[in-house]
This record gives C-alpha cells, sequence and structure tokens, in this order.
DNA sequence: GAGAGTGAATAACATACGTTATTGAACTGG
DNA sequence: CCAGTTCAATAACGTATGTTATTCACTCTC
C-alpha cells in the first residue's frame, strides 16, 4: 500500500475506489530527481500541488547571507501545499534531500476531488491541518527548548511520522539525514548538533550510524524532547467521520 | 468597513452580498472576554472556528515546566483555524491579550460559504494559506535571525498586517503587547527583549512608548529584520481570480 | 492617598551555544 | 587505486543571550 493511503486510512476510512483514485493520482505525471536538488524555487509561480511518493525532501527557506532554515521535512506520501496554485508566488523553496519521486496534482485533479471523493476531501484536510499544527510545534521546537531536547523532539516527530506511513520497521528506520541538515532543521550549529547526537547516544536514547536510525525506548527518547504526539492527531474520529458520509 | 472584510479585499473582489454575508457572520455569536484570559484551551474538543473581530489574542503552547511560546497572533480579522472541528482535540491554547470580541462560526456557517459564496471560500483559502506561511516564517526567524533582527522582523509583520486591515494611521499604531509577550512570541528573555528594544530604540528605528508604536521609517526596520514582505501575499490576483468566478 | 500589583529598566554574573580549524574515515568517480 | 569530496568527530576559544535581583514608574483599588 502506498504511503499516502497508508496514512489517510489512519484518519478516514477509504472506500476502495477513494484508494484507487489516490494511487492513479500518484502514480501520474511522476517526476524524478537526485538528491540535493531544488524541485520548487522560491519566487517561482505554482503550478501543481506536489505530492512525495518516494524519498525525502524539505522546504526551506533563505537569508540573503546565506542563513537557511529547513521549515519541514517532506516524508513518502506527503503533500506539499494543498492549495498553492491560490498564490502568485512561492514564498519559500522544496528541496530533495535522498533520490525523490514526485506526483504532482494538477487544480483539475481537486475540482475531481471536491466532486466525487468526499472521504478524501476530509483525508486531505486532515492531512494539512497536522501540516500546520506540526509547523506550530516547531515554533514551539525553536523558541523554547533547549539543544538536547530539540533534538530529541525532532527525531520522535520523524520516527512517528515515519511509522504511520508504514515506513520504519520495529525501533528501526532508514535516515537520510546529515548533521548539516539537522542543523539547518533545528536552528543549531553543525558542531552543536554534533555535540548533541553524542549526547543522546551516550545516554542510549539513539544508535544512529550510517543512515539508519535505531530508537531502542521510545517512551524514554520523547521524555527526553518533552515529546506529546498529540498535535500529530494519529487517531481515527468515528464519530464526525461518520456524519461527512 | 470591518477589519475581515478589508482585508480579504485585498486578495479577492467581494461582492456585496459576500460583504454582507461575511458582516453578518461577524455579528452573531459574539462573544467578548478581558483581557489575558483563556479563549480556547489545549486538550478541548474544537466546536466553532474562531474570528477575532476586535482586540488581539494569540495561539500559545506551553510546556509541562511553564515554557510558554506564543506561536502566532490574532489581530482583528484574523480567523483561528479553518476547518479544526475535523480534529478531536485541540493541540494549543487561543488566549486574548486585550479585550476581545470573538465571533463563533458554526460548521453550518462554513458549508453555507461553500454552497453559495465561491469568491469567500477563494479568499477563505488564501487567509489560511497565508496564516500557514507567517507560520512557516516564524520558524526562519526564531532558527536563524539573531535578537535584533527577530524583533525587528516581528515588529515589521505586525505593522504590515495592522496596515492590511486597516488599523494603522500612518507610521504609527496601537501596541497592547508587553515585553513579557515579545519575550513568549521571540524566544527570547524578558532582560533581553528589553536591550533588544532600547537597540532599535537608539538606532531610531522605532518608537515604543505606552501601547503606542511608531515606525519612523519602516524601510530601514525591514532592512535590519531581513524582512521580506513576500510571504504575506499581499498582491491581488487578477487573472486566477477571474477563472474562479 | 496608602498599599498592592504590574510593567519597564538596569546591573552583575553565568552559560549554552557558535565559530574556526584540523583530522580522519568513508565514499566516488575517473 | 588514487585524488577529490563529503561527512563526522573533536578541540580551543569567543559571544550572544539567559538568570537573578533590585529599583522605579504607573495604575488601580479600596
Amino acid at each position: 500500500m502506498s504511503p499516502l493511503v497508508r496514512k489517510l486510512e489512519q484518519f478516514v476510512r477509504l472506500s476502495s475506489a477513494d484508494r484507487a483514485f489516490l494511487n492513479r493520482a500518484a502514480s501520474e505525471r511522476l517526476r524524478k530527481f537526485g538528491p540535493r536538488v531544488d524541485i520548487v524555487r522560491e519566487g517561482e509561480r505554482p503550478k501543481d500541488v506536489q505530492l512525495v511518493v518516494a524519498g525525502w525532501a524539505c522546504r526551506y527557506k533563505q537569508l540573503e547571507d546565506g542563513r537557511r532554515q529547513v521549515v519541514s521535512f517532506f516524508l513518502p506520501g506527503d503533500i506539499c501545499d494543498l492549495n498553492v496554485f491560490i498564490l502568485r508566488e512561492m514564498d519559500h523553496s522544496i528541496g530533495s534531500i535522498t533520490d525523490v519521486a514526485i506526483a504532482d496534482l494538477s487544480r483539475e485533479f481537486f475540482e475531481e476531488i471536491s466532486g466525487g471523493y468526499p472521504r478524501v476531501v476530509t483525508a486531505l484536510w486532515w492531512e494539512s491541518l497536522v501540516d500546520a499544527a506540526i509547523q506550530r510545534e516547531w515554533t514551539l521546537n525553536l523558541g523554547q527548548r533547549t539543544a538536547l531536547e530539540r533534538m530529541a523532539h525532532l527525531l520522535c516527530e520523524l520516527f512517528f511520522r515515519l511509522r504511520l506511513a508504514g515506513l520504519t520497521s520495529g525501533d528501526s528506520c532508514d535516515f537520510p539525514l546529515t548533521q548539516a541538515d539537522l542543523a539547518d532543521a533545528s536552528g543549531l550549529s553543525k558542531v552543536h548538533v554534533n555535540r548533541t547526537l553524542q549526547e543522546l547516544r551516550s545516554a542510549n536514547l539513539i544508535v544512529l550510524k550510517g543512515k539508519t536510525l535505531v530508537v531502542p525506548d521510545l517512551r524514554r527518547l520523547m521524555d527526553a524532547g518533552l515529546f506529546n504526539a498529540n498535535y500529530l492527531h494519529m487517531e481515527r474520529e468515528g464519530r464526525q467521520l461518520d456524519a461527512i458520509e
């Protein structure tokens, strides 16, 4: 099952027609990119909505003097900016981290959804509300948490999101981010990211080696990061969804 | 004209029916709150969408040990979390800063919009995309900018947003935030906020006294904050909007 | 109009994190 | 299989910002 469908099914019960429709959307108009290239650039006119079918990407913003902030990570199954085509120009860039496969979703695609797939509409709303909630949590993360808490929190979030998309196995997952990526996302320097990871390692909170992350005791990592998963809204909402159907 | 209508008109050309509808929504089901009280609490089930009719409010999140982060400010005309009723529970709180008047917008209200007011639908999409863009910009602000830049940036943003809602007069505006509020929003300590404001004052970038902010030279304040207004998407989009009408 | 409370200003001191630099290991491509 | 590149690790040192505390100016209230 595709990561997108798998993720959305945690929120909304989809029909097989819904699933088929989403899978078709994810396979048409596919583009592939190598690692570390720009997929969309700040200032461009947005044309389509991007769906990450495979690989990791990120949204980032950059200041004139080169300081760079990763403002979100895109994992397989993530959708970039529902409905952006309303806007005249992009206020951020989207870049690949690994090899990446992107499906472009057109305006017409969304009109088709609105017409005939009400549960998919709900699911996409959900996705975009969670996206906003993640951005708020990052604000809290950067504004209030110490380096250690911040790192632990970020790793927890990624682990939860990967698990939701079916991309973990037991307590481990692929982890292609470099320490420089983590620095750009956490607002810390590369050197301090390194120090912080060492600290997490020596507390046995993580095993991070090569491109694999192992979280031996998720509960303890969550505590270290003051991590509360409520903002990921991972519960399926029975009552309300029935009302919509 | 109400701040909401005034703001949305910058983006989308509204008919008089659209305007009347929005003004009606803003006057029914009105609640008033004193300053510094919670309007919505984290953990509650969201029931309505809140529209700030008058006064200032904020979204905030808090860690168990009391550290508090303001993640956004709500000015008159701002809408809190379009479509939240999909979610089971709030992941943040909303609190008043000044005396505040809130209009509660029901689910039925949004269904009515979807049915008969396509331009309002577009306008509300716009509002919510700008809201998301602001949150990303705050991430950049907290992650990369120095204290001085961060403060200057925040003040620029508030000034622009107030102006969009018709709430500035010339180079000045009401400014009810305390230094403690600014600290919670910027991730700085109160003491450092004070130092930073002094620095902005002595460079003649701001005059901040009582509850009034004056920005004698907006261009210079923008430069000091590395402020690029693109993320506020303040341009009206002729071509695309016509296509929707 | 005394007392209490809040917000702002300032000082002295502490520290978490940034900066610059060097080294070594692991890839990668020709 | 060697030269070039990237990523991680570590060290020495610098600084932007945090912490705690005190004082002052207002405003509110009873």
